[in-house]
DNA sequence: CGGATGACCTAAG
DNA sequence: CCTTAGGCCATCC
């Protein structure tokens, strides 16, 4: 794989990532494959690792499928508290996903 | 070029 | 609810 491709990967996957409403959420396999690349959730959280620390980007409203924060503190905080001040509650550890998934 | 890697997913015990 | 196992995919090294 070129250089080119591997940049224009994450280029896609920001695309999307900015696209996500306020207040609500998607999978990193919804992330994926809203970028074009279906059944590779795995890489979408390998791309979001690459964002620095202070991007606008909401890289918050990433989370797994099992509705739970899949980033190691102190990290898991931060994503916590940013999706808590939008409107997105936790219960048991967990998003409701049925209520804040976002699924255009 | 080929194995290792990771902010994953799902099913099953 | 926790653990194991198998599958997945592009990028890294």
């Amino acid at each position: 794989m070129s250089k080119e491709q591997a940049s224009d990967t994450l280029a896609r996957i920001c695309r999307v990532l900015a696209s996500i409403p306020c207040g609500h959420v998607v999978t990193y396999g919804d992330l994926a494959e809203m970028a074009g690349f279906p059944r590779a959730a795995r890489l979408a959280g390998q791309q979001l690792r690459k964002l620095p620390k202070d991007t606008a980007l909401p890289w918050h409203r990433v989370i797994n499928a099992q509705g739970r924060i899949s980033l190691p503190e102190p990290g898991a905080s931060r994503q916590r508290e940013r999706l808590e001040s939008e409107g997105v509650s936790f219960l048991k550890g967990r998003v409701d996903m049925a209520k804040y998934r976002w699924k255009p």
